[in-house]
DNA sequence: TCAAAAAGTCAACACCTGTTGACTTTTTTG
DNA sequence: CAAAAAAGTCAACAGGTGTTGACTTTTTGA
């Protein structure tokens, strides 16, 4: 018997190890903050491997935002439940269901969005990202409603302000606040938008 | 007569005419996008001018940041009338007065600010400055509130948001938007957090 | 077992970065 | 006017970047 029906083939192996190093490494640090070398010797590999597998830097990072449809399940809630759903996405960074599993839409995922959109060459696939995965589905969901595409842009864009201040910025303010005050804040404040 | 008492001295013009190329630039990139020799070409000196009058790069970076006390002018207003002021000051850019003319405030100040959050070196002090200039004021306008802290983190992280998806971003969803309806929206939204 | 293919290693390339120090030019001042 | 000080120019440095191609090692398949 072949080793690579037993175990799984090594490319494989240093394939996805690339893939993980990156993703940590990228929800950290921006595009161009993470280096090629850095994100190789996390995995254990050589640099030359990035290429090799991914044709270049970008490559690999596109190739983190290809499989998103996690995010559909974010919107697979009653409208009337969405405000609070959003709420605890955002705010604790996954989602437990009544059942006692965890879905597999996370905030890190949306952080690693936000930490680059200051690099130039990255923004416009972040932002094909960003509309196909986000606002699109939140579109979808408001649809029928009367200024759907309003409602949707406030509150992606107070969804990723949270995100953005207490995860990037870290700033005094918000990580002063009680969280479950800034969540049922937070919470009211986004149904408030979907309902006006 | 020296021509020092005339005319500007001529270390005053490149020094602001580097200041200036360097806040325009910064507008529009990130620190770490934005190199040195571009911010000097395109104020007409030489690269090394950069070093001599600012000591480095982000010497120049931190004197853009150092009088920022027009935010002051952003929370003077009614609390009653804060949501309305803050939904004008990010959609529109600037604040026009009853008498005609405009508040120095700007929000392309918060976006240079926003521009480079992903850029390690310069975090701390974008930190420091958000606290001082526009999570401070904002604290203590709604001083005396009751969950004073989380409104507030809730509210800027509100404007950051938008300016986020906005301006750096540029999402579709943002830009098909009806102005005066995203504005009336915010407007509503960021009231109703002062108010709960 | 042995050759072919895949995977991994290494060093170098070409380019760009912020910064510096020696030099020249301009301006100021006695 | 001439000396001193300020302002500006230039080339180079040291370090880092993503990427590549030649080479070696390992794994595969007949």
């Amino acid at each position: 018997m072949t080793r690579s029906t037993s175990k799984r083939k090594k490319s494989e192996i240093t394939r996805e190890a690339i893939l993980e190093s990156a993703q940590e490494l990228f929800q950290e640090k921006s595009f161009d903050q993470v280096g090629v070398r850095e994100i190789a010797s996390r995995a254990g590999v050589d640099a030359a491997m990035v290429n090799r597998y991914f044709g270049s830097k970008m490559g690999l990072f596109d190739e983190l935002f290809s499989e998103l449809e996690e995010y559909d399940e974010l919107y697979d809630v009653p409208l009337s439940e969405l405000g609070e759903r959003l709420a605890r996405f955002v705010i604790e960074g996954e989602l437990r269901t009544r059942s006692g599993g965890t879905l597999p839409v996370r905030t890190d995922r949306t952080l690693m969005m936000l930490r680059s959109v200051g690099c130039q060459e990255a923004l416009p696939m972040l932002r094909e990202v960003i509309a196909k995965r986000l606002t699109g589905p939140l579109l979808r969901a408001l649809s029928g409603q009367e200024r759907a595409v309003e409602k949707a842009a406030l509150v992606v864009s107070s969804c990723f302000g949270f995100i953005l201040i207490h995860k990037m910025i870290g700033a005094a303010c918000v990580m002063e606040a009680d969280r479950n005050t800034v969540k049922d804040l937070l919470s009211k404040n986004l149904q408030a938008i979907i309902d006006a």
